[in-house]
DNA sequence: TATATTTGCTTAATCGATTAAGCAAATATA
DNA sequence: TATATTTGCTTAATCGATTAAGCAAATATA
């Protein structure tokens, strides 16, 4: 069934012997059309279930009113979270987006750009992979004329737009908290410093360390790729240290479940011996025990800032786009972990 | 910068005297042009950065090249696991997908079909909210004359492919699992009876123990949303039974932690006083203790399937659509809970 | 009443890529 | 050598919707 041909502009004219252009502004409203005739043309609308031919429009109005979404990967909450939000304000304003996945490789970013440019997007929204160094994929994006916004993870060197938390004043306020807890020797198991986030976020640890007068010491500071196994390789090197420390904050949740892990395995009481504090507000750090003490990043607000963002750039004609940065606060949620 | 116009077909013909249609002929390899030609064209198309319009062609050719995607949500591990093996084998076949969430809502599922028809989508795969009973917006994907593929969730009456795991068998071995460790009692927290692959899982659940000689017991047979507060919750109800459960079968991971939650917190042993089996492998199933024994829903291979029906259907003419259903078998994954 | 303005449409071109039809030159075959 | 076929392109139409330009009739203004 339905092989029928789908109805165009030109059908409705026909059957109301008028112009096809005429039926185009009687659709969109124009000042210049009778009232009569944008009636007719509705009601012959509906009942011939008239369905814009969308690739047309976009192909006459040299836009696609579609916009490209990279990240690193949809199942975590955080980023399914700013997915949605996103969507909710973009598809009000007439946007549909086509969210694609990274899985944090650098190759497949540089494909999903492709595929976004090829499908002709308006704009493209990212987060980047953790692998991704070399930025000359994006800077592909901006010689299209077309604006980029990131989120989350984005580097400055891109001169564009950025919406994400205050990484550098999160550590700020985990390390207050666990001070007033207090802890004396905090460690933390980080990312690696070449990411713009996880960079902040060290030097937030030492400077509110610094700010506290406690002392810095090196050993309590490690990089790592933030996965549970990392967490555990991690908390284990830290137990075999003659000073233990009486604290970890973990810049990943993933990474302090494999904290959390080893610390239960040695019968290391948590939060009594050790304090620990995770990052990200995954929904599995209040199901675990203890539950986690975590940074909730407000992932709704992004969503949202993040659209409103694209929508700004994309009502205007110039496409100048510099590094604009939006900076959200983080909220700590203390759970068991650190009480 | 770059806001000089994108290089079209006519830009390399001009540069080279000849006409467009030669250009676009060489592009796409046609055999009645010169191989002089072909490869002038493809110098000048790099030179120039051509880019080819995907709007006009899909408007010319009559194909978006897209196909949309709708999920209950995307932060599952299962869910995304099938979009990246779903994009992976459309993307090889030309096409780029578009991703929605329904939230489970059954308003939004609605929208998210006018918004990828309106796209001009060549196909949808879909995945049922569970907020949908009424189907009249599936129906109309089928009149616009365009795929319709469903995976994991379902429904026989649309009459469309289907592709997803054997629930009624995942029951079968999941009890065969829970007799051979001596398991007497075991009870079922499960989906509501309207929701197909919740039924099988039932009718599962039932078949099995009639087939292993054990009792079908009404007060271990717990319909609910699967939440993991309704594990929580049916859990304490189990609990309060005279005579207690000695294995209980969540048919969901999240409900299960819920679950293993009111049991730890009741000092009931588990393996040992109660088994606990879960379904669909979510990564903390892993990660909890004891590690929750459950199924893996071999989310790969549904996402390759389904995106291999799709372009089945795509490459033929005739939109004729029948029920074919493509069922795998999953695989339970044993862990401490019930070891 | 004569001119200016507004209303309500039509005509024709356009967005780029594609393709059916066709033509001239080159090559193959009888 | 004469005809048939192949090669390598061009011409022109097309996919639908949109829009600048413009025209005739209706209405407003002088």
């Amino acid at each position: 069934m339905a092989n029928k041909k789908r109805t165009t502009l030109k059908d409705i004219a026909n059957k109301l012997n008028i112009s096809p252009a005429a039926v185009s502004k009687a659709m969109h409203d124009d000042s210049r059309i009778s009232i009569k005739t944008k009636e007719a043309v509705k009601r012959v609308a509906k009942e011939l279930n008239y369905q814009p031919n969308h690739l047309a429009s976009a192909l006459r109005k040299g836009k696609s009113h579609l916009v490209g979404v990279i990240v690193p990967r949809t199942n975590s909450n955080f980023f399914s979270s700013v997915l949605e939000n996103m969507e909710s304000v973009l598809n009000k304003a007439g946007y549909n987006i086509i969210i694609t996945q990274s899985n944090e490789s650098f190759e497949k970013e540089c494909k999903n750009i492709d595929t976004l440019l090829f499908t002709q997007v308006d704009g493209i929204i990212a987060s980047m992979a953790n692998e991704t160094v070399d930025l000359s994929h994006y800077e592909k994006i901006k010689s299209n004329g077309i604006p980029l916004i990131m989120f989350d993870r984005g580097e400055n060197d891109l001169n564009v737009d950025y919406i994400g938390i205050n990484d550098y004043e999160s550590s700020h306020i985990i390390v207050e908290h666990l001070v007033e807890k207090g802890c004396k020797r905090i460690a933390h198991i980080g990312g690696y410093r070449r990411t713009r986030i996880f960079n902040n976020r060290i030097r937030g640890y030492v400077d509110a360390l610094k700010k506290n007068n406690l002392p810095i010491d090196d050993s309590l500071i490690i990089e790592s790729s933030l996965t549970l196994e990392d967490g555990r390789r991690e908390m284990e090197r830290l137990l075999e240290l003659k000073d233990r420390p009486d604290a970890v904050y973990v810049a990943s949740d993933y990474a302090a479940l494999g904290a959390l892990q080893v610390l239960n395995e040695n019968k290391v009481n948590v939060p009594k011996d050790i304090r620990l504090v995770g990052f990200g507000n995954e929904p599995f750090t209040s199901l675990v025990s203890p539950s986690i003490t975590t940074v909730a990043q407000h992932s709704k607000d992004i969503g949202r800032i993040t659209a409103e963002t694209f929508l700004n750039h994309a009502s205007k004609d110039d496409i100048k786009q510099s590094l604009n940065k939006i900076i959200l606060d983080a909220e700590l949620i203390v759970r068991d972990s650190s009480k």
